[in-house]
DNA sequence: ATGAAAGCGCTAACAG
DNA sequence: CTGTTAGCGCTTTCAT
């Protein structure tokens, strides 16, 4: 199928790099026959310059393809109208939720995103603190509430307002908004005992919040006394973050075989419940009838799955949005929140369980 | 759910933005017992300094706590390592793959990746281009080949290395790799038609390459003579961009009720498949016997259905890696690719069709 | 191997 | 409303 390029480049010109052509204001304001201030001015105070000549820098500017270098603004005036946030990965669509809803409110208020991944390590995460805080953002948003001491005195020492998500904490770096994994165990653990499920299982990533659902769950269970007829607690098998669609299905085929008295999975996210679906389909187990499936995200395909996805709902959207605005409460000297805010969740019943 | 912090922020700092205490080189040299130019040295060049200074100068980076600024650093070595991309919406597996690509990739370099999602608008991708163009990035990522007049001359005349990317063109801003969306649409036509099936339908994006995909199949089909039988070309249902399970799975319930002897279906996504294959099981239509169901992409969770789906593959991964890669040799002054790069595609058959 | 001087492009602070 | 002066923090260039 490869096929050679039929033409080189129409592009003329060579390119060196950052060719040193580039246009300053000093440049623009010479076209405009006013001083470099005042097209400072027209760009970031235009009530403060006369319409007359604000249209003349404004032709100046066009005339020129002038772009202004934000670099050179940022250092001066401390304000780089940039926001980092760093998340463990966006092919999890529940971060990416996040992810959107911050790119949606930043960019309203005229503010960039700039994204790492940490791939949930904290090396990783450390590292790209470091690299973040060099470009001297606005605002940090970071995901969970563990970082290493280093990590933590960077960021109080920058300066930078930070926002923690997807947890609660009593000490936050500076804010946080998120939820009590363990308590979504617990809520998921209690609604499989109400619909009757006696014999529940535990699909998991392995990561830090998921375990700790994990955790909660299993004391729910111990406290409803419900256990698997061998076994003291939950079987729990626990898969790499993030749990795909192909980890849950093996994941239940694993299970399936060693408890075939199982009546109900939770899932550590909605994806790996769609693997579970796939595979109960493929082995003709009956959902929710056999089996009750829950899932963790609500993600868009949730609801449109056959049988519809019972799942729990976390609304990453807004965790996302809020974020953004306490970053930006705190940016424009209002008064911003002060510790941990919970999100909350809720158990969105459908068909599967 | 809502729960009230218990306590407030661990910080102590009254945390005014950018706390002005912001350590400088200049402090380090000092406690080092160097000059500033120096410590630059120590972390730039540190062959170039002697191993005591070098140590010296280490230590009072790590007492200090300093973090270079590199906006500074930036604003007077031209060189950010910042490397920019634009691609229509994150929240499509096969744009988050060659975002995946590219983070790798820049990654190894040294390189950071700042993301800007264009929503496919043409003026939403013109406002990010300016915003990015001002950070002065050391290169530029963009999707696709359609661009305006003044973003191409913008980036043309910022002297910026560029790289379109899923796309072919004999006349690239700079850089490009991709292919040839017709042939796609032309290789799934032919592929059917091998296959014995004779009416076809298709189920498509919105956006510009989805549709010469869709240009592509009916030309083939065309060709082939493929045709409903009240129908002079082939039945296909156009939804939102980018396509998802409930699209997938409306588009073909509506198909199915319109085209009951439709007996393929090629999908602009493979969630959209995904749809498709949700949709057929849930009214009891045997997939493949009965309806031959290919999609696009081979995202991870294709292999994984069931049945499992037959799709083009692309390997957005691939094109990422090579499009960061054009770029770092550009940037070091290796020489590198001119024109158009074609890095093909294939058909994966499984079991869906 | 180390340092001094100069200035990247812009905006804060203060005039006028 | 407009301009002058100074300097953000760093690295280039040229000395030593």
């Amino acid at each position: 199928m490869a096929q050679q390029p039929p033409h080189r480049s129409a592009n003329p010109t060579r390119r060196a790099h950052a060719a040193r052509a580039s246009v300053t204001m000093s440049d623009v304001a010479r076209l405009a026959g006013v001083s470099p201030i005042t097209v400072s001015r027209v760009l970031n105070h235009p009530e403060r310059v006369s319409p007359g000549v604000r249209e003349r820098v404004h032709g100046a500017i066009g005339k020129t393809g002038y772009v202004p270098n934000l670099l050179a603004g940022g250092l001066r005036s401390s304000k780089s109208r940039l926001i980092a946030a760093i998340v463990p990965t966006i092919e999890s669509p529940a971060f990416l939720q996040v992810v959107q809803g911050l790119t949606h409110k930043l960019d309203e208020a005229g503010y960039q995103l700039m994204l790492g991944q940490s791939g949930y390590t904290q090396s990783r995460e450390d590292a790209l603190v470091q690299a973040i805080v060099g470009r001297r953002p606005d605002g940090i948003v970071l995901t969970g509430i563990l970082h290493s001491d280093a990590c933590r005195k960077l960021l109080q020492a920058s300066g930078i307002p930070v926002v923690e998500t997807w947890d609660l904490t009593p000490t936050p770096i500076d804010m946080a908004i998120g939820f009590s994994h363990e308590k979504v165990g617990a809520a998921v653990c209690e609604y499989f005992h109400r619909n009757g499920r006696r014999r529940p299982v535990l699909i998991t990533g392995g990561d830090d919040r998921a375990l700790r659902r994990a955790q909660g769950f299993m004391e729910a269970a111990q406290r409803l006394g419900l256990r698997h007829d061998a076994l003291a607690g939950v079987p729990l098998r626990q898969l790499e973050t993030p749990t795909s669609l192909q980890t849950g299905r093996e994941g239940f085929a694993e299970l399936w075989r060693r408890y075939p008295d199982l009546d109900a999975v939770f899932c550590s996210s909605d994806q790996a419940a769609l693997g579970v679906l796939t595979e109960a389909q493929a082995q003709g187990i009956a959902v929710p009838e056999r089996v009750a499936v829950v899932g963790l995200g609500d993600l868009p395909f949730a609801a449109s799955l056959h049988p519809a996805l019972t799942t729990v709902r976390i609304d990453g959207y807004a965790m996302g949005c809020q974020a953004a605005q306490y970053l930006l409460d705190r940016l424009a000297g209002r008064p911003a929140v002060a510790g941990a805010v919970d999100i909350g969740f809720s158990i969105i019943q459908r068909q599967s369980g």
